[in-house]
DNA sequence: CCCTTTTGTTGATACAGATCAAAGATACAA
DNA sequence: TTGTATCTTTGATCTGTATCAACAAAAGGG
């Protein structure tokens, strides 16, 4: 979900102290700052698929990295409409320092692992290491970059192009991770069910199903079971999103 | 569009050096930094309304923040369809320190004069000054916070919900201006076009005319001439938004 | 002042996507 | 293995908003 994440890459990080993760999917935090400090600070936490990490209200009493699986940040209107704001990736940050009650609810959407520190203590050191403040700084505008783009996705996107935009996106960031171009063909497991990801499109679960199986009759995309995507025309793909071709959206 | 300016606001900030924002209007910036430094950067231009401040792919000279009138940053797809994804009001920031060409069109959409400084020189204070990166970093967090709550609006509201929250952004924005209690009753210039809101809310200016004369028919609003609106009953308008009725939007 | 342009309103109609409904798949537990 | 819950697909219908079209009202410029 955001560019820093390419960059990360890039840069040929390749691990991160006694981090669990392995090689690519590097956590952002521990490269960044003091590692050391931050290597005394970290937590491991699992939850479970479809837990509730924290509720919008809750005390933010940790501020975490995600290490493994996919974990979603969504907000609900009080009639019960939900919409998805942010989809947490290996390597995305969760939470915010400054503030003391999480705004938005945090939910696994499969099993998840959080590399977890205790916000005080995380917020003391932002204070003191200049290279933590900055890194942070950085990852917060390329969120809000993203966010930008998802907010063009929602306001002016027909259902067919949200689809096409999520896919390339996932896609893209599949390939990141295995360090291959994605016009090679790309192939990925859809680690979501059609109901998140219409939380995420701001659609419904019936229209997602419809795109989906749409893209899949006219070539777009091959499905496999109904969780593994595979795209073999990449390009085919973002012909599809209705972004202009260059450019293209942030991931 | 953030919560960074009623902060300033809150915190008694009165005036900013040799700025010509008076009182509650302060630049966020001249505060947040050694004072004198930014001083001698800054230079101050006005644009005409309708004027284009840069395209996307544009180079980024300049970052800045906006004196008075309202900018807009917006994105349009390849066929056209345009999606505004910020309304920048005094005291916002403009541009992204770190970044070679600009992501967004920025367009004034009144006459607006920003306070400029060159990105380059801005960016090397920012990397001595802990000071102006914390504040970025704080300005930054609250505008993903905004531009989250927008994805909610965006993807789950009705056109009716969408008017009501943009008027009552609009409404707790000018009251903070004015030191007064929104419930105590309201009144502001729209300072945007119906294109320009429709362009903002992901709807039609059609849609956008008829929302507000059924806002207004059902006594939620009044107006007088087509750009002055009073608010009467502010927790009425809150009502009509759709949001949860605490916490409510981040302004 | 008139003329032109921009902005806003209102009506008729079309359609994308929502909603309602039901039936297949798939996974998982006993 | 069967039973149960969850997830997905598919069909029929409805509806909110877009689209198309025309006109009204302001605004700006000579």
């Amino acid at each position: 979900m955001n560019g820093n994440f390419a960059r990360l890459v890039e840069s040929g990080i390749t691990d991160c102290g006694s981090c669990p993760i392995q090689r690519r999917a590097v956590c952002a935090y521990c490269q960044s700052a003091e590692l050391l400090l931050l290597e005394q600070m970290k937590s491991y936490k699992t939850y479970r698929a479809g837990e509730v990490i924290t509720w919008a209200g809750d005390d933010q009493l940790y501020v975490a990295t995600v290490v493994t699986g996919v974990a979603s940040l969504s907000q609900t209107l009080e009639d019960g409409r939900r919409q998805m704001v942010g989809l947490l990736l290996p390597s995305d940050f969760v939470g915010r320092p400054g503030r003391e009650t999480a705004l938005f609810d945090v939910e696994a959407a499969t099993e998840v692992v959080l590399c977890r520190f205790e916000r005080k203590p995380f917020e003391k050191l932002l204070a003191e290491v200049p290279r933590l403040g900055e890194r942070m700084l950085e990852m917060a505008l390329d969120e809000l970059d993203a966010a930008r783009e998802w907010m063009l996705l929602l306001g002016r996107k027909t259902a067919r192009e949200k689809i096409a935009s999520l896919l390339s996106i996932l896609a893209s960031r599949e390939s990141i991770l295995l360090e291959q171009a994605p016009s090679d063909g790309v192939s990925f497991d859809l680690r979501l069910t059609r109901e998140a990801m219409a939380d995420y499109l701001g659609l419904t679960l019936e229209t997602v199903s419809r795109q989906i199986n749409a893209l899949k009759r006219d070539g777009v995309i091959e499905l496999t079971g109904k969780r593994h995507v595979k795209v073999a025309d990449f390009a085919r793909l973002l012909s599809e999103t209705g972004d202009d071709s260059d450019g293209g959206m942030v991931i």
